[in-house]
Formats: C-alpha cells, structure tokens, sequence
DNA sequence: AAGTTGAATTATACACCGTTTAATAAAGCA
DNA sequence: TGCTTTATTAAACGGTGTATAATTCAACTT
C-alpha cells in the first residue's frame, strides 16, 4: 500500500496519543507496545516511526497531557481551601488520591525508563517541576520570614517526602493494607512535617 | 549434551545469583537478561529454569541478599552515633549515600517489576521492612510518651519521605544539579521532619 | 493524457526478550 | 551389558523495539 492520506501527520499523532492513553488506561503501563498502538489507530508501526522518534518520545509526550491533567487536578483541589495549611494537605490528598485510583496513569509517569540509559530530554522536566511549584504559594504563607529559595526547596522536600508515600504503596513496598491506612500514613507525615515548617 | 554434574543445584544457584549481581553492577538493571546470566556462567537458559521458577523468582532470590548488605550498611553506620537524632540523620544520609554511589544495586531493588501484573510473594516484603524498622529504636527515644503503633507509623512516615529523595533523584525528576544539592534538599527535610517529630 | 517525482505506507527483517518443549547425552543401577 | 533416570541443551513460540527496502498513490510536469 501506499499513500493514503486518510489522516495528516497531526491527526495521526492526537490518533496515536489518544490509543496510548486507552491502552495504558485498560490494560497497565507495562503492556503498552508499539504494536498494539498501531493496530489500534489502524496504521502499521513505520507510521509511528514517521512521526515520533521511538516509543520513548511517544510516551513521553504523552506524558505531557498526562501531567497536564493532574496539574489542573492539583490546582483544583486546592483552590477549594483558603489556609495555606488547608491548602497544603488538599494538595497531598489529591496527589494521593490521583495515585490510587489513576494507577495506570501514574504508572506511566513514574515507572517509565529511558532505554539504553538515554537521558530524559530537557524539554520534558518542566512539565514536572510544575507541579509541586503549586507548593510555594501557600509555602511562603507558612513561611512568613523566609528567601523565595529556602521556600523553593522546602516546596521539593514536601513533594518528596508525599511522592514517596505514593511510591512504596504503589510498589507494594509499605507493608499496608488498604488505602485506608494510605491516608492515615500521609496525614501523619503532612502533620509532621507542617509541624515542622512552621517551628523553623 | 546430556548430565554433567559438574555442579549441584545449589552451586549453579550461586553462580546464577553472582552473575547477576555482576551483570546488574556493570550494565545496570535493565540490561539483565536470562540468556546473559546462562550464558555467564556456562549453563543454558533452561536449567536456570530447573532451579528458579522464573526471572521474577531470580531477581527477588538475589534482591533478599541485596537488602541484607544495605541492612548492613545502615545498621553500622547507625551505630557510630549515640543521639536519636543523629543516629536518624546518619541513617537517611547512608541511604541516599547508597542509592548514588550504587544506583545499579538500588535499580534491582525498586525498580524491578512483577510480570503479569503478579502480586510480590509475600516471603520477600518482610526483607524490605526490617530495613525501615530500624527507625523504630531511634525515633522511640524521641518520642518519649507515644504509643509503639504511633511510633511504627512515624517510622514508615519517615522512610517515605527519606526515600521519595532516592526516588526522584534516580528518576531524574527532580530537577537537581549533581550529588551535592541533593544532600541540602535531604538535610533540609530531615530537618523539618525532626522538629515536627519533636514538637508534635 | 502520459510520464515522472516524491512522499506515505506497508511488509519484512533483525536482533533481542522470557518461557516451554522435546530431544539427547551421560551417570547410576540392575 | 542394557535400562532407567536425570541433567542439559537445542530449538521453537510468541512477543518486543527498530530499521530498511519495497510498494502504492497523489500531485506535478510535459
């Protein structure tokens, strides 16, 4: 076969992104190959090849909608509460929540690895450090004395500190039954941690 | 070929888990294969299937002695300190001093995962707790007055955040500048975390 | 209208992967 | 000696990401 045309490179792409979403959605970040995309919008693979550079590119900007939706989550969420503190634990509810009921979708943000130790591109870390810069508006609130860069990098250790409750439940690493105790275990660190910041 | 016998079972078992340990040590996690550790060792990738009931099988056989030697480290280095809280701020600097200086060792550990969405047997998650419960003694002198279940709790709090750092540093999510500026964000936390633990 | 060009698309191939199976060679035993 | 048992391998299956050459067709030229 040859040229058809039904679709332009762009189509193809939203085509493209849009099946890689429905099948990580479905069926887990892990069983996502460059195949099933394909059959899936109704193309062979040399297409994808076309557009994207490999499947890491390909899931990377995926990775950018994918981030950009729980950035309006996030953004959300805490509007809702008006004390900086209020504000702050939302925020870790809300990510935490994302965690365990979009597991694919985090899955696919977190567990995916560059191949042949590729560096992740420059363009993509924005995309990320956007999200917990949510943190510092209400952080300097907290923090009322304090240079924009200690608030800057309290903001990461808070993230940190919340990504890895996420992650070792997500790993099955925690020891913890039920999202339940999830909760309980984050509201304790938050606790802690807020308890902190505003004693420094 | 047929019988040989030029090792037992139990031989080829340590063969198997040594080359894996050096595979992973030189090329990293990922570049771990069945056919690399058969043929690293002489053997062929089936009668690695007579002694391990799959890769997964392997990988968390060779993880258990991964976990025992940064049980180890952490043990001893707590011990050189006498203060709760210093013992705590040299245990989080071990770890994160082990996941830079072998992150290839760390990736078998937290990076590895089940096929077939199979849930971790539940003979290993023990291994990956004793880690974290050794924050329990510690944190215990801190918190004069406080339930044991309080304390086990604050200790799991505490080995999430500390090991959110690990976590976003190797991902490269992070968006920090060499080795250096990830020990402030660490000393940062732990800061904070601390005086919230005392505080609270 | 016919011919040429160039790009879109596919088919195919390559080198891997984890896992299973049947064939085979040798050790131990009668 | 021959027979059974078992360690070991070779080969195959279905999967993976990626590269390449062959096709087919739209658009442009003459």
């Amino acid at each position: 076969m040859g040229r058809r045309n039904d679709h332009s490179r762009e189509e193809i792409r939203e085509l493209a992104l849009a099946a890689t979403f429905e099948i990580v959605t479905e069926q887990g970040f892990h069983q996502l190959s460059v195949r099933k995309i394909a059959s899936a919008i109704g193309y062979t693979v040399g297409s994808l090849y076309l557009i994207f550079k490999n499947l890491d590119d390909l899931i990377l900007q995926a990775n950018v909608r994918n981030l950009e939706i729980i950035y309006q989550i996030l953004q959300q969420t805490e509007k809702k509460q008006k004390k900086p503190e209020q504000r702050l634990l939302a925020f870790a509810h809300a990510y935490l929540h994302f965690t365990i009921e979009q597991p694919y979708r985090w899955q696919m943000i977190f567990e995916h690895r560059m191949q042949n130790n590729e560096p992740v591109p420059e363009w993509f870390e924005p995309h990320v450090s956007r999200l917990f810069s949510l943190l510092e508006a209400p952080l300097a609130q907290l923090m009322a004395d304090a240079e924009p860069e200690q608030v800057r990098q309290t903001a990461r250790a808070m993230w940190c500190a919340v990504h890895g409750v996420s992650t070792l439940y997500m790993t099955e690493k925690l020891e913890v039954v039920g999202s339940e105790s999830v909760q309980n275990l984050l509201d304790r660190l938050m606790g802690i941690f807020l308890e902190g910041v505003k004693t420094a």
